[in-house]
DNA sequence: TTAAGTTGTCTATGATACTAGACAACTTAA
DNA sequence: TTAAGTTGTCTAGTATCATAGACAACTTAA
C-alpha cells in the first residue's frame, strides 16, 4: 500500500480509477487524446501496472476511454451528435465538435446494380456500378463504416479518386460537382456483423445505426446511394423540428 | 457481497461506518445515545457482525462512538464546554449542554491533613479530614474523577451523605450551607494513571486535566479542596475575560 | 442470584486485492 | 525490416476483506 498506509477501505484500483476520471473531467486529457502508458500511470500513482489495468478496466466498460493493442488508451469522445439535414458533410460535422475528421479507404469492387440500387440512382438494372468500402472516424475513433455505390459510366476510376482524397464531398468535386444534397434517408438498426465489428472497433453483439441514403445533385440527379453503419454507442442523430 | 454485488473498489466495513457516521451527523442519534448492538447493526446493513466490528473500530479510534463491554456502544459527545467561572456548578454546566449531569460515589477514607491540605482548608496539620472519590458524568460519559476532602470535624458523616446524594453542593446543603464559590482555582495536564483511567473509561497514555481548587462559603471560610482530573478529549475549559 | 443481552477475543475458511515477473500480440516510427 | 513501446494474458505469492462459529467478560434488569 503506498497512498495510504492506513487502510481506508477504498481499493487502490478504485482511488486510481477516480484520479483518472477526474483528470478526465478537469480537461487534463482531452478527448481523443493518448493516456500516458500503463507503467508510467503505475508509477505516477505508486502502484502496480496490473492494479492500473484494473481501474482502466472499469473506465473502458464505462465507456471513458478505449484501450488499444500496442498503440495506448484512448480518452473515448463522448457520443457525437449527427445532426441529420440535406446538406451535411460529415467533416463539417466532426469539425463542429472539435474533433478531427478522419477517412480509411478500406477496398472497392465493380459490381452490377441490382434493381433496388438502380432505382435509387436512377439507372438500368445491370448497370455497371463502383462499390466504396469506407470508414470514417472523429480523432481516433470510428464512427461508421460506409457501402457507397456510383456509376461506373459517370465516375470512372471513383475508386482510385477516393483511395487519395477519402473524402465523397472532394471525390465528387473532383468529378465536377460543386454542389449535392441529400434527398433520402432511412434509418434503422441492427446488430453489428464480425466484418463490421472489426472495422468499427466494436464488440461483438453491440447495436449500430444502419443509414441508407441518396445524395443527389442541384438539378435531382442522383450521383451516389449508399449505406452506412454507425457505431450507436459513439453518435446520436439530431432531427431538426423545423 | 450484499449492498452491491458489482464490486465498488469500497470495503464493506467502510460503507458500514460511514452509514453510521452520517446517521450521527443527521441527528438519527444523538449524542451520548446507545447504537443498536452489533448483531442488530449487521442485520440492517445485511453484513456479519466482524464487519460491523470493524466499522465501529474505525468510528472510535475517531472518537465518534465509544464501547462499552456489555453494555453497548454510544455516541460520543462533543467536547463539554466547561466555563471557568467562580459560581459554576458541574450539574449546571452539563444541563446546559442539554445533557444528563451524574454522580457516582466510589468510596471514602478518614485521614489526617497534611500541611499543604490543612492550610488550603485553613485547618492545622493532621486536622481529621472525609476524603471521598467520585466519578462525574454528562449523559454516559465520564468527565473527571475528582478527590475531595472535607473537615471531618465540620461535615461529619460527609461520605454517607455524599454516597446518597452524589453531589457536592447536596451535601454542603444538607449542613445548612446555602451558598458557596470558588476561591482558588489551579491547572496543570499530565498522563492518566491506571486508576483514574478505569474510572474515566479512557486509554492508557491519553492525557488529563487536573484542577486543583477550593470551595468557600460567602465568608470566606474553606469547605472542600479537591483535585479533579479531567478526561482532556471530553471537556475543554472556557475561561472568562471579563 | 440469575438470565438475558452486550462487547471482546479467538480460530478458521474462502474470496478479493495487490504485487511481481514473464512473455505474447500488436502498433508505430526509424 | 527492425526496434522500441504499447496493451493483453498468464502464473504465483502475500495481504486484506468478509464470513462463520464459539466462547469469554461484562452490564443490566428481573
Amino acid at each position: 500500500m503506498s497512498i495510504q498506509d492506513t487502510p481506508s477501505g477504498v481499493a487502490l484500483w478504485r482511488q486510481v480509477a477516480d484520479g483518472i476520471e477526474r483528470a478526465i473531467a478537469d480537461g487534463r486529457f482531452v478527448a481523443g487524446e493518448k493516456l500516458p502508458g500503463e507503467i508510467e500511470i503505475a508509477e505516477t500513482y505508486r502502484v502496480n501496472r496490473h492494479t492500473v489495468r484494473r481501474a482502466l478496466a472499469t473506465l473502458a466498460e464505462r465507456g471513458l476511454v478505449r484501450a488499444e493493442r500496442g498503440s495506448g488508451t484512448y480518452v473515448e469522445t463522448r457520443r457525437l451528435a449527427y445532426p441529420l439535414r440535406s446538406r451535411t458533410r460529415f467533416s463539417e460535422i466532426v469539425g463542429a465538435g472539435g474533433r478531427e475528421p478522419r477517412g480509411q479507404f478500406i477496398d472497392s469492387t465493380q459490381e452490377d446494380a441490382t434493381r433496388e440500387l438502380a432505382r435509387e440512382l436512377g439507372l438500368k438494372t445491370g448497370a455497371p456500378l463502383i462499390r466504396i468500402e469506407a470508414v470514417r472516424l472523429a480523432d481516433r475513433a470510428p464512427i461508421c463504416v460506409s457501402t457507397t455505390w456510383l456509376s461506373a459510366e459517370r465516375f470512372p476510376d471513383a475508386a482510385k479518386v477516393f483511395a487519395s482524397v477519402r473524402s465523397m464531398t472532394k471525390l465528387l468535386a473532383h468529378y465536377g460537382v460543386k454542389d449535392f444534397r441529400r434527398a433520402s434517408t432511412r434509418i434503422t438498426a441492427a446488430i453489428v456483423d464480425g466484418t463490421d465489428a472489426a472495422r468499427l472497433d466494436l464488440a461483438l453483439g453491440r447495436p449500430i445505426l444502419v443509414v441508407d441514403s441518396t445524395d443527389v445533385d442541384s438539378d435531382g440527379t442522383p450521383l451516389a446511394t449508399k449505406r452506412s453503419r454507425f457505431a450507436a454507442e459513439r453518435v446520436e442523430f439530431l432531427v431538426e423540428n423545423s
